[in-house]
DNA sequence: ATCAATGCAAATAATTTGCAAAAAG
DNA sequence: CTTTTTGCAAATTATTTGCATTGAT
């Protein structure tokens, strides 16, 4: 997602806040400011740490407050990595269907998108009866890296 | 599963607790005999719950201290679907790869396989440099009877 | 006997919430 | 002014862990 498209992102987010009648506060301005500024996944910690950096009054409890419309608006996307916390990840809004691709020695996460996928997940969900709404597909792998030399660089975090 | 398969499954995970050395207690026997007795899917309260049926010296402790054993062993999966508990998943060693479609409003779960699906994955992880090791579909989707009634009859378990 | 496994209760850690004060409209 | 939003600190809740004891081999 280039530049301006991550602008008119949070401006779809503001609308969204406008439409509910909720009101923008320098918080959530420094929170949603720090979302759409970046393509990176992020967990609700790190949107505090770099939210501060913009305003440093904004406390954990707003983050875990904003984080839920962020959701509703369907702009970012909480996902579970079976860790302990959630991972939130704000390249929805123009790629609603991608995928992640995780590897299992370095934690790197590759998105990508493919229509047919898409396309062999509703003909199969439509003979079972379903209408496809959304979907997450997770793929761990082993990268070439790690192949090849036996671990990634960036192990350990 | 059937039956006779959920006994064979059950005899190779004593197997796996027999090659790490690990003794086979009561209160393991009867986690053990609670999880392959079923194919449903099950968290860890329930589990807990069931297991003191057949034995009630089984506590929450042990129950928690198995489950990894048992997604070590491959022979059960663990899954996160958003709720603040996991969700595991009994019905993996004779389906290895298959997925599962939520409906929005009952919250039933239908399990589904696809080879096409797989070959599909494989090939474009291989195209990104990545082996696949295991994936998890998940597919939010709403039902014909949602469409048709409005809601499924299972709403608010 | 030996060492792994247990139950208990306390600890952990991400997330949620009650409340009085502050700020948006 | 009125109502929402905030920060703080306490609460919640699934899961983990230390430790003395029990039980499998």
């Amino acid at each position: 997602m280039s530049e301006p498209d991550r602008a008119a992102t949070k401006e779809k987010f503001l609308q969204f806040l406008d439409q509910k009648n909720l009101r923008i506060t320098s918080q959530r301005r420094a929170i949603v400011d720090t979302v759409f500024s970046t393509d990176q996944h992020f967990t609700a910690e790190q949107l505090l740490e770099w939210a501060r950096e913009k305003d440093s009054s904004v406390s954990r409890a707003t983050v875990y407050r904003t984080l839920p419309l962020l959701t509703e608006s369907g702009l970012v996307h909480e996902m579970d990595f079976g860790k302990d916390y959630k991972i939130y990840d704000p390249n929805y809004a123009d790629h609603p269907n991608h995928n992640h691709i995780i590897c299992n020695d370095c934690d790197k996460i590759v998105e990508f998108e493919s229509e047919r996928l898409d396309a062999l997940e509703s003909e199969i969900s439509g003979k079972l009866g379903f209408e496809v709404e959304s979907q997450q597909l997770r793929i761990n792998a082993s990268c070439e890296e790690m192949k090849r030399v036996g671990a990634c660089k960036n192990k350990g975090e």
